[in-house]
RNA sequence: GCGCCCGUAGCUCAGUGGAUAGAGCGCCUGACUACGAAUCAGGAGGUCUGAGGUUCAAAUCCUCACGGGCGCACCA
């Protein structure tokens, strides 16, 4: 049981199917779902089993659905049935006994919502990863936002939840980016770089900035005498100022990890050498042309990939395989990694390296998170890392506001590309949909402060006085919460919690813009100010769920 | 060329094999002597890219075509 609607739900699938059993058909329990209509005026719940089940019962399914006509009067939930269409059964729900939602929330505000189907189960979310090379650019944002609900969502669904980072600080573009930086310190000496600037060395501006801090940190140390055994070291402590930079701006942005996992630590331990051996173990590594293959075609990669180079060295491959490894290592029941856009030719060949290993490939989840283009005034802006010029999270935080750009991050389906219309985000007014969902609780804590203020005697409450249909429609969104969390968490859809809380914004303000609350006599008033407070509550723990602020007063 | 993702209203996108395909923005018409108008009520706007197929039922599943994005290194 996950809700006050899910117990009516079951109550009915239950009376549906002991009909069945009592007809004759004991085999058609599957065919029996009950589900919330997609659309509005199909009753609250409905069902479609006679249209499934016409087939194997020889019989019409309205005609199936004449014998379903008197198994309702006992079950309270119940107001009211209809047969519509080709054969659908909808229910009317009894307003009366959803409205004890309303006590349910206010006895657990903070916790309402939460479900247990997750069963304790752990699991490990990696999610944005972004090389500590420069910058993290709007896409990491999207993973930081879609990652961070995620993490938060599952928690309050019973699941264990385990945030990490996965630092790319090791291999080759480290030593490019120390390279990078030892060209900026010699330029601060005076020595002309731009013009002999090497191909793939970032050019970026912030490694200037990180020459002076450098400069400031090691005063004894000559540009001009670096020498490129030198760049990796330069490099690792670049690359950890970089990403303290993108700690700090994750931070700020509300996404918070429980690991940061160095990929120099790992390789340090001698994890990478101990996956190359175990797949010589296992016989999935071959030699050919000098180099040591990965038989990734025998789990369904497209083709086989190096792990050891000619020259002896290892792949960047390699330490992804071990973490992986020690992902599993770790016991987790889920691993999931959201993974940028230009990963997804790489999906495969985790999932077969984990396979060779000998871990269940099934518990890894990759969710590939999608391009974000960034438009301002119906421009494209462009993004190129490599120019230099590109919209930085930190610009897209600072010019669109932390709630809005978490609000539309997280809008649409993390695997289809998306625009990200600026201009919109930055509208501080009625446009703009993060202010329609903050405006809820601004105007439920402004009754509540005026209702203190009134100092009126508190009556009980009696929620069957709400009997408005501007009241049913809230009732009915309250009671769905809990599913809509569970939904999020299993399918790993964030937008559907987004898309919850704009419908259940429409509905107060549908309400409230109906009916008023304070002026009522004692008995509504006290019935409408619960409604209220249940709808704060909700209101409030989803935006926290987005990791948006719910402010007292806008 | 191969692989993955996508194609739904003017734009940006939801959509769980079901009923008359939805929302926001934009456009049009109305509503404050009012607990907050950052709001509400209503309207116009669709061959769900196309063609086949499976099904009682397809935007949804399958095949092909067309269009778009991204990826396809002994780089990371």
């Amino acid at each position: 049981m996950i809700s006050r609607l899910d117990e009516a739900r079951q109550a009915i699938r239950q009376r549906i199917i002991e009909k069945l059993h009592d007809l004759g058909w004991p085999t058609l329990d599957e065919l029996v779902q009950v589900e919330v209509p997609t659309e509005k005026g199909r009753g609250d719940l409905t069902t479609s089993f006679a249209l499934k089940a016409a087939r194997r019962v020889k019989m019409p399914p309205r005609e199936l659905l004449g014998h379903m006509d008197a198994i309702w009067s006992d079950l309270p939930c119940v107001a009211g049935t209809e047969v519509a269409g080709p054969g659908f059964l909808n229910f009317t729900l009894s307003t009366a006994w959803m409205a004890e939602v309303i006590p349910d929330i206010l006895r657990h505000p903070q916790t309402y919502g939460n479900t247990a189907v997750g069963q304790g189960k752990r699991v490990l979310l990696e999610y944005v990863s972004a090389n500590p090379t420069g910058p993290m650019v709007i896409v990491s944002g999207r993973a930081a936002a879609v990652g961070d609900t995620l993490a938060r969502v599952m928690s309050a669904a019973g699941y264990q939840v385990w945030r990490e980072f996965y630092v790319n600080d090791a291999g080759g573009q480290i030593a490019r980016l120390g390279q990078a930086l030892a060209l900026r310190l010699r330029e601060l000496e005076g020595e002309d770089v731009e013009s002999t600037w090497p191909e793939n060395v970032y050019p970026g501006a912030y490694v200037k900035e990180l020459a002076l801090m450098y400069r400031a940190e090691h005063p004894e140390v000559l540009a001009q005498s670096l020498a490129e055994d030198e760049y990796p070291a330069l490099g690792a402590w670049a690359a950890e100022r970089i990403r303290q930079g993108h700690e700090t701006t994750l931070k700020h942005f509300r996404v918070t990890f429980d690991r940061w996992f160095s990929e120099r630590a790992l390789r340090e331990s001698g994890a990478p050498e101990a996956v190359i051996q175990r797949l010589k173990d296992r016989g999935y590594l071959v030699e050919r042309e000098g180099a040591w293959w990965f038989t990734a075609t025998r789990f369904g990669d497209d083709k086989d990939r190096v792990m050891v180079k000619s020259d002896g060295s290892l792949t960047y491959f390699v330490p992804d395989a071990a973490y992986h490894a020690d992902k599993f290592d770790r016991g987790f029941d889920y691993v999931i990694d959201l993974l940028g856009p230009d990963h997804h030719g790489y999906v495969n060949r985790i999932r077969a390296v984990v396979e060779a290993l000998g871990y269940p490939s099934d518990r890894l989840e990759v969710l590939i998170i999608q391009l974000v283009r960034v438009m301002r005034d119906g421009e494209l802006v462009r993004m190129s890392k490599r120019g230099g010029t590109f919209v930085a999270l930190e610009d897209l935080i600072e010019e669109a506001g932390i709630d809005p750009a978490r609000f539309f991050l997280l809008e649409r389906a993390p695997e289809t590309p998306m625009d990200f219309d600026l201009n919109l985000a930055k509208l501080k007014g009625p446009d703009n949909p993060v202010y329609y969902v903050q405006y809820v609780g601004a105007r439920i804590h402004s009754v509540l402060r005026q209702w203190r203020q009134m100092g009126a005697p508190a009556v009980p409450v009696d929620v069957t006085l709400l009997q408005e249909p501007e009241e049913r429609q809230l009732i009915i969104l309250l009671a769905r919460f809990p599913e809509v969390l569970v939904r999020v968490a299993e399918e790993r859809a964030p937008q559907h919690l987004v898309k919850f809380m704009t419908e259940l914004a429409g509905a107060f303000h549908a309400f409230y813009r109906q009916h008023r609350i304070l002026d009522q006599a004692p008995k509504l008033r006290q019935a409408r100010l619960a409604l209220a407070e249940a709808v704060l509550a909700v209101n409030t723990r989803g935006l926290e769920l987005m990791g948006i602020e719910q402010p007292q007063e806008m």
